[in-house]
Order: C-alpha cells, then sequence, then structure tokens
RNA sequence: GGAGAGGUGGCAGAGUGGUAAUGCAGCAGCCUGCUAAGCUGUCAUCCUUCGGGAUGCCCGGGUUCGAAUCCCGGUCUCUCCGCCA
C-alpha cells in the first residue's frame, strides 16, 4: 500500500497519477487525509490521558514504597475517570485506524511517469519487436492438435484425474517441459540470480503480504484443512522471504529465482481463449524477484527486461514487449512491460511475462526496509518477472517450430532435451 | 497424533508485579599518524507546539493504581515419542 506521509505530502499529484488509471481516487484521497487528521487527534488526546495515569501510577508506586499507604489508596480513586476515557479513546482510535487501513488498501499502486493512460489491454504501447514470424505450412495447425498428433500433452487425461486446466504432459512434452524449466534458471543463474526452492503452499501472512489476500482471495485455491494456500505465482513465496525483514544497504541489490508450479482457479474464465495450453489451473513458471534500492529500482526493471529479451532471442520466437497502460496494469505495480509471443496457428500473440516495479508499494506491507546511509530505516523497492511462463512458451514453440516432418527443437533447448525433433 | 519447553530490539541475551539491563553489529561525530582502538551520541513504531509524550517483550482478552512478569484463549517454533517419503 501506499505510504501515509507520502500520500499527505503529494495529495494532488497522487489524484492526478491514479487518474492515469481512470480512477478518481479525490473522494478516496479526501477521506484519507480527513480521516489520517481525526486519527492524529485521538492518539494526542489519548497520549494525553494515558500520561497522566501514568504518572499517577508512578506515585502510588512511590508511596506504597515509603509506606504512605494511606495517601496511595487516596490516589488510587483518582485513576477511574482517566480509566474509562483512555478506554473509549482507545476504541475510537482503533476505529479510524480499522477504517484508514480499509481506504489504504482499497488504493492501487501510483503509476510512473511512462505509464500510458487509457482502459483496456487495446491501449497498451507496443515498444518493441523482434523475430521473424514464420510462413507456416498448409497443414499447420493449433498447439492443441499438434499435441494431440504427436501423443505430447493429453488433456482428456488431465480432466479424468483432476478436470479442465490440469494437463498431463507425456514423453518428449514432459522432457521439453523439464528442459524449458532448467535452462531458463541456467539464464537466471548466470545472470546473477540466486537460485532457490520454494514451498508451494503458503499461510495467511504471506498472502497478506504480497496483496493476493483480500482481494484476490478466489483466485487461489485454499486448503481449508490447514488454512494454506496454494500459490498462484513464486512471487508469492519468493516475496515473502522479505516479509518483516530489515536488511543492511550493502546487502542490495539482491536478485533470486525460482521454478515452481502455480495454480490459480480462474474462476469466470471460458471460450476459445482457454483451449489448450492458453489458460490453465496448473502451469509451471520460473520467476526471479529482486530487492534493490529506490535510486536504482528503474535500472533493475531494464536490466531484467533485457534479460528475457536475451532469452527470447535465444528460442528464436517472435514476440513484442508492451507497455501497460494504466487500465491493465496491476494494483500493486507502477510500471508494467509484458512479453508477448506470437501463436502462429491461432494468429494471436500470447502473454508469456510479466515484468513490474512495485516500488515501495509491496515493502511497505511487508515491512521490508534496509538502513540507508544516515542509519535511518527506509522501505527497499522489489520488482518481479516471469522469466518464463511454461505453457504459452511451449504452445510457442509448438506452433512456429512445426514443419511437415515434425517439429524441430529450438537448438538452445538440444543440450537439454537430447533429442532434436518431436516426430 | 501424544508429552514437554519456549517466543524480549538487526542479532545475542538478562529481566517473575513498580514501568525494558548488557554485549555485538550498523550509523553520525570526536580523538589518535599503523589493516585498528577509544570516547560520545544515535540505533523499534506513532504523535509532537521539538520541550516532550505515547506505544512496543508472538497475537487477542482479563486481573491490577500499575503487567514482559499473574490468569484465560489462540498461534508459531523447538525437543522427545509415535507414524512416515
Amino acid at each position: 500500500m501506499l505510504q501515509l506521509p507520502f500520500i499527505r505530502e503529494n495529495k494532488e499529484a497522487v489524484i492526478k497519477r491514479l487518474a492515469v488509471r481512470n480512477i478518481d481516487a479525490k473522494p478516496l484521497i479526501d477521506q484519507v487525509i480527513i480521516l489520517d487528521e481525526e486519527r492524529r487527534a485521538l492518539q494526542t488526546q489519548l497520549d494525553n490521558v494515558l500520561a497522566e495515569s501514568n504518572s499517577i501510577s508512578k506515585e502510588i508506586g512511590m508511596l506504597f514504597k515509603s509506606g504512605k499507604a494511606e495517601e496511595a489508596n487516596a490516589l488510587k480513586a483518582k485513576t477511574g475517570d482517566l480509566k474509562e476515557s483512555s478506554k473509549t479513546l482507545s476504541e475510537q482510535l482503533n476505529q479510524k485506524a480499522d477504517a484508514l487501513n480499509q481506504l489504504l488498501y482499497q488504493i492501487p499502486n501510483v503509476p510512473h511517469d511512462s505509464v500510458p493512460s487509457g482502459n483496456t489491454d487495446e491501449d497498451n504501447e507496443e515498444i518493441y519487436k523482434e523475430g521473424e514470424i514464420p510462413q507456416l505450412h498448409s497443414e499447420a495447425l493449433p498447439h492443441w492438435e499438434l499435441a494431440k498428433k504427436y501423443d505430447i500433452i493429453d488433456f482428456e487425461l488431465g480432466n479424468k484425474i483432476t478436470g479442465a486446466g490440469f494437463p498431463v504432459y507425456k514423453g518428449k512434452g514432459a522432457r521439453l517441459q523439464r528442459a524449458l524449466i532448467s535452462y531458463f534458471l541456467d539464464k537466471n543463474t548466470e545472470a546473477g540470480y540466486t537460485e532457490f526452492q520454494f514451498p508451494h503452499l503458503v499461510n495467511e501472512a504471506s498472502g497478506f503480504g504480497t496483496g493476493q489476500l483480500p482481494d484476490k482471495e478466489g483466485q487461489m485455491y485454499h486448503v481449508t484443512g490447514d488454512n494454506l494456500y496454494l500459490i498462484p505465482t513464486a512471487e508469492v513465496p519468493g516475496t515473502n522471504i522479505f516479509r518483516d525483514v530489515l536488511l543492511n544497504e550493502s546487502d542490495l541489490p539482491i536478485g533470486i529465482t525460482g521454478y515452481t508450479p502455480c495454480f490459480r482457479r480462474e474462476a469466470g474464465s471460458y471460450g476459445a481463449h482457454v483451449r489448450g495450453l492458453n489458460r490453465l489451473h496448473q502451469f509451471d513458471k520460473v520467476e526471479i524477484i529482486r530487492v534493490e534500492h529506490p535510486d536504482n529500482s528503474y535500472n533493475a526493471l531494464d536490466s531484467m527486461v533485457n534479460h528475457i529479451k536475451e532469452i527470447l532471442k535465444e528460442l528464436k520466437l517472435p514476440y513484442r514487449i508492451l507497455r501497460l497502460c494504466g487500465g491493465d496494469i496491476g494494483f500493486t505495480s507502477a510500471l508494467t512491460f509484458d512479453f508477448e509471443v506470437f501463436s502462429t496457428a491461432q494468429d494471436r500473440w500470447l502473454e508469456i511475462s510479466s515484468v513490474s516495479n512495485f516500488e515501495t508499494y509491496q515493502a511497505n506491507r511487508l515491512k521490508l526496509r534496509f538502513k540507508n546511509k544516515e542509519g535511518k530505516n527506509e522501505l527497499a523497492h522489489t520488482l518481479n518477472g516471469s522469466s518464463l511462463a511454461l505453457p504459452r512458451v511451449l504452445a510457442g514453440i509448438l506452433e512456429n517450430y512445426q514443419t511437415e516432418k515434425g517439429i524441430k527443437i529450438p537448438d538452445v533447448l538440444v543440450p537439454y532435451t537430447g533429442f532434436e525433433w518431436i516426430d
């Protein structure tokens, strides 16, 4: 969430920049400021009452020590009113603080200056494009048909075992998945990210830490018996490593990477856009996460973008980069770049990575801070990105690399698959 | 699943009813001609009229003039036993 002092001091600018998201934040911000003032007034009142009763208590203690029990007992009588009013005041204070927090949770991150205004994904700004879109032969098929033809992904079997959206990868399909995971992790560790393996279930506190709870509860699978949630992305366990952490400035920057399966309920999705690998309830993803000094976080974002570009270039997949518009950018993000790979047989772009700078928005909730040069605690910046989400990369490879005699494996993956063709 | 112990600042670690010691690390300053030491301040959060004040000892209640300390509920961690990849 946003920092209260920041809102207080930059009220107009915050409203103006939130307008890029097509929201009129003025009523919300106005109310935040009013509630904040009321809260501070109550706090001052309460502090005064408590100060008085503390000093009386101290006096009583001293009187008892020096054997003046009678005077002490007389003083006790004076505390009744103070107790009553401190109780009322602290109840009011709690109410105000809760109401204030409720409002703060509803305010999304302030978009970066470069974020274009706009309503939907149609207003996103294409900033880069690379790779040849191949001329496919006349018998070219979408990936779900290819998966069937070469018997590498079995969607029906997944239906039987679990339900729709839980495909079973078989033979060379399974091996190709594993190859992609290894390749991505190797690229990430070469770039300086430290490899982690995360829990795939997280507790409530972690869900709150990265903002999935309370708002997006319905998007996660909930294991009610133990009150745990299946992770929708490695961002959740990966970023919660830093919950309630105080770093030294010299610890920064931190870069970590990890592979996890991701579980998403995707309630309400249907139709052609969820065919095949396009949208799944369980999928694999390799994630990169960074914790940065505020002065360096946008450089870090650039370097993440460049890193992913390099991977896609090596895979020789046609892709483009979008700068997300205000209407499409995530709630917690200040600036997001999406990578999309072209699905030739479907004739559409598929999102395979989303790279974001959250600035202090996540860190504020997480209480992720570092000791700065003045020895003061300062919120760090967090960033993350997929590098990459597997199913749509796989879809892109299957469709773009298909030939009449089979599917050619991208050169860079052959050392990992051990075969050159799926045929 | 059963039994026991425990949760105190960035870390370590005292404190069993009178209002959070001490050490280490960090930061700032002073001093000193050695890869360093010493001294002073600072070093959890909030409010502040910058004098201070309040909160904070896992979380939530309670007893008390006063709770880290006593009572109740919850939670997490550790140890042992059981089960087990």
